[in-house]
RNA sequence: GGGCGGUUACCCAAGUGGCCAAAGGGGACUGACUGUAAAUCAGUUGGCAGCAGCCUUCGGAGGUUCAAAUCCUUCACCGCCCA
């Protein structure tokens, strides 16, 4: 299966083995498979590093099983540590919700929602009692916790584990027997989640533990650190085609290969040859990214969008022409220019408007203005370009 | 419950009475180069400003002083160790 890791040749051979079996097991049962992925409404955007797993949920739903969106409201407000290094802030409950209605919609960009069971945690974890949560937990020793890896970092740090950071794994495993799922997806910090904690649980209560289909973690705009929204590397689902194109190409070279592996519907012998061509040099990697940008475009706007974006992309950044729309500002009277851009947004203060009229980085028409004091007072519509990428129409207002 | 240490700008982190809008690094932004890649180079990175300055900021509140991020009191939060 494609974009799969598990750092284990043996686990991954296990885990392969077990899901033919299950598969085998469903067709003499006559039932699809339960596959489930759950996720933490912790912001309200998804963006692409969501979309790992869920085209590979797709891809069970496009092979007839049945597929759980699980929405982890409560799970959310503990926080997962498992991706972090650091202690999670927990949520209030209305942001949760929130976050989790807004979560769904976007999941059926790539979802079959006809074919998608939504779910939410709190449904069996808020009925959880006490009781019934120490038993579960003396499945469990404090070594197995404080050896896994991100743990151990803070342990040897010194720095805090609380207690209920632990939960986390003992609810999701919970989750899965809940949901009696037969499949679990998940990145590859979800191993001891899914793996350990799921299965060791599923067989407390006597059923068949789940399988783990465990996916590459998608590196963010920076090319290393996993694609997160609060660390500001992460590229929304819902970007406009070309914002989404440009995103994509503004991704360092050296992450290219896993955005191909993880996020495209290219079958993995033309990645490979993607990956070939581009080491023997018939392929320059700038237009094998242009390729993915295209791709993952397609994927989310349609093959015309994608096509549009691109050629956006070749006007404004390769050929450093206009773009094709630009958004028109109506100037009233004639204030000087650092006031007006911090006055429309185009810069965060006037002192910030200043430093970027002194850097040369504002332009009208394609002449730098150099003059922060200097009236606006636009005649025949000329363009104001901020930055790299901030443009606009100025029209004077009657 | 006791002892010790800590809380500085987006993040890490220096600063222990004036020369501190606050070193250094990361990030971000602008410019050059380029493939909106990487690497590199130059610059910027609290606000206002007639660019002389003025105002707000170093966990919160109060105090000492001509002068505090720095000293004192107090509150809050955090960490470590002992119980």
């Amino acid at each position: 299966m494609q974009g799969t890791e598990y750092g284990d040749r043996a686990l991954q051979e296990a885990m392969t083995a077990e899901l033919r079996e299950r598969l085998i097991l469903a067709r003499k049962e006559g039932r699809p498979l339960r596959v489930y992925c759950g996720y933490d409404p912790t912001s309200s955007d998804l963006h692409l590093g969501h979309t790992v797993t869920m085209r590979k949920l797709r891809q069970f739903q496009e092979l007839g099983h049945t597929t759980i969106f699980l929405i982890g409201d409560y799970t959310a407000r503990v926080g997962d540590p498992s991706d972090k290094n650091a202690l999670r802030p927990q949520l209030l409950e209305e942001r949760i919700r929130e976050n989790g209605r807004t979560y769904a919609e976007q999941a059926f960009r790539i979802l079959d929602r006809g074919k998608t069971e939504v779910r939410y945690n709190s449904e069996w974890l808020s009925k959880l009692s006490f009781a019934e949560l120490i038993r579960l937990g003396s499945n469990f020793t404090i070594q197995q916790f404080t050896t896994r890896e991100n743990f151990r970092l803070r342990w040897d740090r010194g720095d805090a584990i609380y207690l209920h950071e632990f939960f986390y794994s003992i609810m999701q495993g919970y989750d899965a027997y809940s949901l009696q799922a037969d499949v679990q997806v998940g990145g590859t910090e979800q191993l001891f989640n899914i793996l350990t904690a799921g299965r060791k649980i599923m067989e407390y209560y006597g059923v068949r533990p789940n399988i783990g289909v465990l996916l590459g973690i998608l590196p963010g705009t920076d090319g290393v650190i996993r694609m997160s929204k609060s660390l500001g590397n992460h590229i929304p689902l819902m970007s406009t085609a070309d914002d989404l194109y440009g995103k994509v190409m503004s991704v360092p070279d050296a992450a290219m290969m896993t955005y191909y592996r993880l996020l495209t519907r290219f079958p993995p012998a033309q990645i490979a040859a993607v990956e070939r061509s581009m080491q023997s040099g018939t392929l320059h990697p700038r237009d094998a990214k242009m390729q993915l940008a295209r791709e993952i475009v397609a994927i989310y706007h349609g093959t015309e969008q994608a096509a549009s974006a691109e050629e956006q992309f070749r006007r404004v950044f390769q050929r450093e022409e206009l773009p094709e729309d630009i958004p028109v500002l109506e100037v009233k009277g004639a204030p000087k220019l650092a006031d007006f851009l911090a006055e429309n947004g185009l810069a965060k203060s006037r002192s910030d408007a200043r430093r970027l009229i002194e850097q040369g980085g504002v332009r009208l028409d394609g002449v730098t203005l150099k003059n922060p004091a200097a009236p606006v007072s636009p005649q025949d519509e000329p363009v104001l370009q901020v930055g790299k990428r901030r443009f606009v129409r100025l029209k004077k207002s009657i």
